[in-house]
DNA sequence: ACTAAAATTTAGCGCGCGTAAATTTTATTT
DNA sequence: AAATAAAATTTACGCGCGCTAAATTTTAGT
């Protein structure tokens, strides 16, 4: 028997043998029904390959089962990461998650925002853009919508927000580098987002501790093609002379690849060995710092935790019902790679 | 006057003036109402900024305005970047996108179809796995909704094909790479989907045509991490000692990223240079590939163009309203992008 | 066998909108 | 200005399911 024929529920409940609100009941939660009723209708279902219309399933439902997950740029593979293993958890609750990425751009966000107030959904993972975005239009959307940030923590937006623990793991890199042979320049990362002045800052703090002098290579512009920028500033930095230390800790990964790229085209030997002349370190671990030319220390985010918890967060508020009295944050420690690069 | 008050469009149209039936045209599509109704209700619209319940909206209708997008990995940038021109174009024309990855597991794309059958799309453009597809259950998805396969080409699936042209860009490359220096072998892609043999046939009787022999590195498994491919093929060839030529074509640019860590690692010059003992080329101009060390010489892929036509194509199908007579392929030619790697 | 609790069934309203058919308004022509 | 066609609007109905309350059946425990 094959699927068209059933046009909705009542039907479909009329050749399971099971009335429609307890049919209606099992498609919200299959455990709500008793287990022979379910065999019965799980019967039914391979039998006829029904599936109730997800329209008329939302329309009156206070809330739907939809989560919507929100990155800011997903050509950067560390967000397709962190959406992928999202996305996964959101499923296996099931929920059905919707992936929106901004692209970088504030128009595009703000629609995103636009579009899952329509979706209503029960609610929503939300990595901003940062600086690029509408923070009164987010307030709004915030205060109607059940929201965990992730990756960049705008302060009071949200019920929760989970990400990594800058002030921990940059000093852990910076120790790190100090001990191991010069203490490090720091290779910002454009203003986009808080992290990247949290980095800068824990950078400065943790030179200062260890009673160096902290030396930051400035960047312009509210870009996402780090790379570029990375390139851009290491064919600058070198070209007009070195800073005073031999060893580059950039914000991020994707930086760092740039800045190896114009060290290689500048001919200059980058690694922690005797023959290299630069040392570069990264931050995040993105997916491909391991195939860098050398391979690039860095420090690794834990995407699987930090998916985890994310998800958790978001599933305490859906199932209280309520909205968080109280902000929540939770900050991941990252953990060291050492690879060849510093 | 705020938004939470207005529950529907009755109420809505009411206070634009205007019958309900006709604010549901004007949402349906704003230039089928008169410029004066359409001005009255866009006023009302500005002051109340209601907007239409989109379950109500799809409940009854035979089609909607969503439009699918799958890819089968959308932790590779090529893959992002393809989504995203695609996801611009169809909101510029008013539709809904929605981005789903099969994350390279039959599993994921399975449930995506799945999923997408109860959205009642109005199109899907289906970038799919390949060889681990369920050909027979993609088939029967195929017959039910307007589909544009892009990427992989399945023969008989869906009713067109963009993509890029194989057998134009292999020949292009190793035209130059025979030009310019030894004749390549071919470091091929795992066979997850029709361009890995078809990129290796096209290398192969381009070989023959220039009087060459064909010598092709072959890689098992069926994984989507091809950096770690390229890599660990890159180490065990060039432990094995290299092949007869000092020329590498890979099949894409992620497995060239690969490989070039893997001669990084072993201290094997990369380049077109003198000084090299090695060159390097890829296919698909992935986003970093200007960033890899040196930078990789490879063959892009018109990303716009294929997004543009992949659009074009879906949207040809959706306003027909009847299904393709004969299944269309369209492939886009690939320009050669001389970097350093060769 | 009896009882309380849990699950299911019956019955029926309402949601917010699409849409066909009937009617009115507007634009065009004579 | 009247006639006619075309466009816009109104009327009226139905979609598929959520949800609830009351009635009934089934299950589990004494």
């Amino acid at each position: 028997m094959g699927a068209g024929n059933i046009r909705n529920m009542e039907e479909f409940a009329v050749l399971s043998g099971i009335s429609r609100p307890t049919v209606s009941k099992y498609f919200n939660d299959p455990a709500s029904v008793r287990g022979s009723t379910r065999e019965r209708i799980e019967a039914a279902l391979k039998k006829y390959d029904y599936r109730p219309n997800i329209y008329a399933m939302n329309q009156n439902r206070q809330l739907t089962k939809n989560i919507g997950i929100v990155v800011p740029y997903l050509a950067d593979p560390f967000f397709a990461e962190v959406a992928r293993n999202i996305e996964r958890r959101c499923i296996a609750a099931g929920f059905w998650p919707t992936l929106f990425s901004s692209h970088g751009e504030q128009k595009l966000e703000n629609n995103i925002l636009d579009s899952l107030r329509s979706l209503k959904p029960a609610g929503v993972l939300l990595g901003l853009l940062g600086r690029a975005s509408d923070r009164s239009l987010v307030e709004k959307f915030c205060r109607d919508v059940p929201t965990v940030l992730i990756d960049a923590n705008i302060e009071g937006l949200g019920d929760a927000f989970i990400g990594s623990d800058n002030f921990q793991s940059i000093p852990l890199i910076v120790e790190y580098l100090c001990r191991t042979g010069e203490p490090p320049c720091f290779f910002e990362m454009p203003a986009l987002n808080p992290n990247a002045n949290k980095r800068r800052d824990a950078y400065e703090q943790a030179m200062e501790i260890l009673g160096h002098t902290s030396q930051v290579i400035r960047v312009k512009g509210e870009t996402w093609d780090f790379e570029r920028i990375g390139y851009e500033g290491g064919l600058r930095v070198i070209d007009a002379g070195l800073p005073k230390t031999n060893t580059i800790l950039c914000s991020n990964d994707r930086l760092a690849i740039g800045f190896l790229a114009a060290a290689y085209e500048k001919g200059i030997r980058v690694g922690h060995d005797k023959d290299s002349t630069l040392r570069v370190a990264g931050h995040d671990d993105h997916p491909f710092s391991r195939f860098t030319c050398p391979s690039l220390t860095t420090i690794a985010q834990d995407y699987e935790s930090i998916a985890d918890r994310s998800v958790e967060a978001l599933f305490g508020l859906i199932e209280s019902g309520k909205r968080a009295d109280v902000r929540s944050e939770t900050l991941f420690e990252g953990k060291l790679v050492m690879r060849s690069s510093a």
